[in-house]
DNA sequence: TAACCATAATTTTTT
DNA sequence: ATTATGGTTA
């Protein structure tokens, strides 16, 4: 089926000798439930695999045990991931037990890679070639765009960004146009939902094209509709593996319900807890039914973690306990010795980075490896802070996230010069490139060249060649695209003979590329060539010109060189999966995280998946974490005041060592507030008794040994007495008040100097009532 | 075509 | 505040 995957497989496979019974020593390293994870190799297997439990290593081990056993061909294996970070490393780490043999694994490999790679083979079941391009979610929007205006809608009223969300909600749930509900219709400009919907497939087709989203649903529809093609599938993979499987939404499950549905040997790994993509499709209650889809499946629980402290396991169990609807998990550790998680309060964002600088200098100055350091913070913004401190100070750090090599300007233009002369269809590219750099085609050459193509039903390129034949154009504009359609031409024969980077070389020489940006004296013009040169460095690995444009549109990340020691700024969402031994928490207040607009939105759900995310960044710390949070930010220009998130009220007591800064007093708040019950019980959504709630799991782990007497205060130190909040008297409940930033609002709840006051503009807040005046 | 001003958006991110 | 986008003007 697969010519270049043959499955025969000539590389000597070390093999273990295993009878009935008998463990073979290599599998000896793991523990119980791992190796029942490995040697359950029939029927459904269903891993709850709690944070750094070793999730990968069962599932390595698993396919490692299947090919040495002979139980399948590497190339009758499929484990699916969702990162291609997580495939390298899973690729890796079979490599080290099977050796050569992990080459034979075709299927081991993100979603959309497996399905791309299926899609190029079944192309003509979904009305595309095999060459099709895979847009990004750039070329989406743009398309979206021009559809719009294409309908005369309003722009204004109907962003385009709206649409491709709704488009790709739909693709993430495996719908197509026509299976849209009414609902879904009405969604978009008053019931156009459906019918932009079927002009963008439409208009996708005609430029041989698929999104992201199209690779998954393509292929669902092609198992639907051809029975004989599921069938080859479900014949070739004997064993399916799956990664993350609290992330996978409605598609994705559709689609490994299919393949899986014969055999049944499917096993997959997850944790409920760790689930932090709902809002991008995923849907944790594919983990929780998955009992149900695959009746007699075996449940097994890795919870032995290996990666934390008790402490920072209790924290983070404790919080995470304060969840409805899990699955529930019981975390334990051998680990006996370790410190409190702290958390510290700090006046405003800029003593927390100035904090954090000199937490990290010191652990520096006792050896600390700044490799094993990381701030996650929940959103993007919150990095500006640090990064201003630490250049000040020198320290060296690396953000990750932000701009992608990728999404460069001139990577792009190159890219699409490149996509033109793969797929003479791909008008997106084509725009983007034709008067790039500028050649004296301007708006009406466009404009004529879009009625053509309109006109005949064919692509923008085509219809430009035979413009240059017609007296539509003015002479001028007729020789440049004459010239140009010339040139494609003849990297399209080029392409042919020379490898992917010589071709790119030629065509930013002959496009005159290479010299718009030579004459370009601006500050980033240097930049960009060494970024082009960058490029066509990469590409020097690809054969072909089809696998460097496959790889560019699905694998967009880039590892940052590694010059020196340096720690790492990052999202919580984006540390997923890693561990560092000192990890930095900032930003812990309400509306910062848990985020304003889970808040606002989302209700019970959101919040939850906020707390799933405080989890998440809890437990990536191996050896000491440390939270913070301000009592004054700047959020979009505006200073704004804070008060300390839930979640960290919500850190079972005995776990944490709380410590209040001399100008801060943010936190000492705690000590007030939680002494009390809690008026705002209805308001931080069902929260039963903690007694209840805190499952055995940090129990357990702070069973395992280390003074657990209640402090509520390390230190209440003088600032915490000079800062008590008095509750003001001026104030009670039903009060009319104002704030500088809400406006006008009624008071109604309040607890020590903290009120809930429901503002006439700006919805329910809590807010400190030293900042609020009174309003009557 | 470039420069200018106004307007809006600004969680999280892969593929 | 900051940045990106889009429309208008010189």
């Amino acid at each position: 089926m697969f010519p270049n995957c043959s499955q025969v497989n000539t590389a000597p496979l070390p093999t273990s000798g295993l009878t009935a019974g008998q463990v073979p020593e290599w599998l000896a390293r793991l523990n119980d439930p791992q190796r029942e994870a490995v040697l359950t190799t029939e029927g459904p297997v269903l891993m709850l695999a709690g944070a750094g439990t070793g999730k990968t290593a069962a599932l390595t081990h698993r396919m490692a045990h299947l090919i040495r056993e002979r139980m399948a061909w590497p190339s009758e294996i499929l484990c699916v991931t969702f990162t291609n970070k997580a495939a390298r490393e899973m690729r890796h780490r079979v490599g080290q037990l099977i050796g050569d043999a992990v080459e034979g694994m075709p299927f081991l490999g993100t979603f959309h890679s497996i399905c791309a790679k299926m899609l190029r083979r079944h192309a003509e079941l979904a009305g595309l070639q095999s060459n099709y391009t895979i847009i990004d979610t750039d070329d989406q929007l743009r398309l979206i765009k021009q559809l719009i205006r294409d309908q005369d809608l309003d722009e204004k009223r109907w962003p385009p960004k709206q649409l491709a969300g709704l488009i790709d909600g739909w693709k993430n749930r495996g719908l197509n146009p026509g299976e849209l509900e009414p609902i879904d219709n009405e969604a978009y400009a008053n019931g156009k939902g459906q019918q932009m919907y079927a002009l963008y497939q439409a208009r996708l087709k005609a430029l041989n094209a698929c999104d992201f989203g199209d690779l998954l649903l393509h292929m669902l529809n092609i198992f639907r509709q051809h029975r004989d093609i599921l069938e080859q599938y479900q014949t070739r993979f004997k064993y399916v593996l799956v990664d993350e499987y609290q992330d996978t939404n409605a598609v994705q499950y559709l689609w490994l319900r299919l393949i899986a549905q014969n055999r049944k040997n499917i096993c997959v790994v997850g944790d409920d807890d760790q689930s932090i993509y709902s809002w991008r499709g995923a849907e944790v209650a594919n983990i929780l039914r998955f009992e149900k889809d695959f009746p007699g499946a075996k449940v097994i629980r890795l919870e032995q973690n290996y990666r934390s402290t008790p402490q920072i396991l209790a924290a983070a169990s404790g919080l995470i306990a304060a969840n409805s609807q899990r699955l529930g998990k019981t975390l334990w550790t051998q680990i006996n010795a370790g410190e409190k998680v702290r958390v510290i309060g700090v006046w405003d964002a800029p003593e927390e980075a100035r904090r954090v600088g000199e937490e990290i200098e010191r652990l520096e100055s006792e050896g600390a490896d700044l490799e094993q350091v990381a701030i996650l913070v929940r959103a993007q913004y919150q990095t500006r802070e640090f990064e201003d401190r630490f250049i000040q100070i020198g320290l060296n750090y690396r953000i990750i996230g932000g701009f992608r090599f990728y999404e460069r300007a001139e990577i792009r233009d190159a890219l699409a010069y490149l996509r033109v002369i793969a797929q003479p269809a791909d008008d997106l590219a084509f725009e983007r490139i034709y008067n790039q750099p500028k050649r004296g085609l301007g708006a009406k050459a466009l404009e004529k060249m879009y009625q053509h193509a309109r006109r005949r039903q064919m692509p923008l390129a085509a219809a430009a060649l035979e413009l240059a034949d017609s007296d539509e154009l003015a002479a001028r504009a007729r020789r440049t695209i004459a010239d140009l359609m010339g040139d494609f031409l003849r990297w399209r024969e080029l392409s042919e003979q020379v490898t992917p980077s010589e071709l790119l070389r030629t065509v930013l020489e002959e496009s005159g590329y290479d010299d718009m940006l030579k004459a370009d004296r601006s500050a980033e013009s240097a930049g960009r060539s060494e970024n082009l040169t960058e490029l066509a460095r990469a590409m020097e690995e690809y054969e072909t010109l089809g696998d460097f444009l496959e790889h560019v549109s699905l694998v967009m990340d880039n590892e940052a060189a590694s010059d020196g020691e340096k720690i790492t700024i990052m999202t919580m969402h984006g540390a997923k999966g890693l561990e560092f031994n000192h990890v930095f928490l900032p930003g812990w207040e309400e509306g910062v995280f848990p985020s304003q607009r889970s808040l606002d939105e989302g209700g019970l759900a959101s919040l939850e998946e906020e707390r799933r995310l405080a989890y998440v960044a809890i437990t990536r710390a191996r050896r000491r974490c440390t939270i913070l949070h301000a009592a004054n930010r700047r959020i979009y220009g505006q200073w704004t005041s804070s008060i300390p998130s839930r979640f960290v009220e919500e850190l079972p007591e005995d776990t944490v060592e709380v410590e209040t800064t001399l100008t801060g007093g943010a936190s000492m708040w705690r000590a007030n507030w939680s002494e009390s019950e809690d008026p705002f019980a209805h308001v931080s959504t069902s929260r039963p008794e903690r007694s209840q709630q805190r499952g055995p799991g940090w129990q357990r782990a702070l069973a395992t040994g280390y003074d657990n007497k209640p402090k509520r205060l390390a230190e209440p130190g003088r600032s915490a007495a000079s800062f008590a909040a008095k509750p003001r008297s001026d104030v009670a409940i039903g009060a009319r008040v104002f704030h500088d930033k809400f406006g006008y609002g009624t008071v109604m709840g309040q607890d020590g100097n903290k009120l809930e006051i429901e503002f006439e503009k700006s919805g329910t807040k809590r807010v400190i009532d030293s900042f609020v005046q009174t309003a009557d």
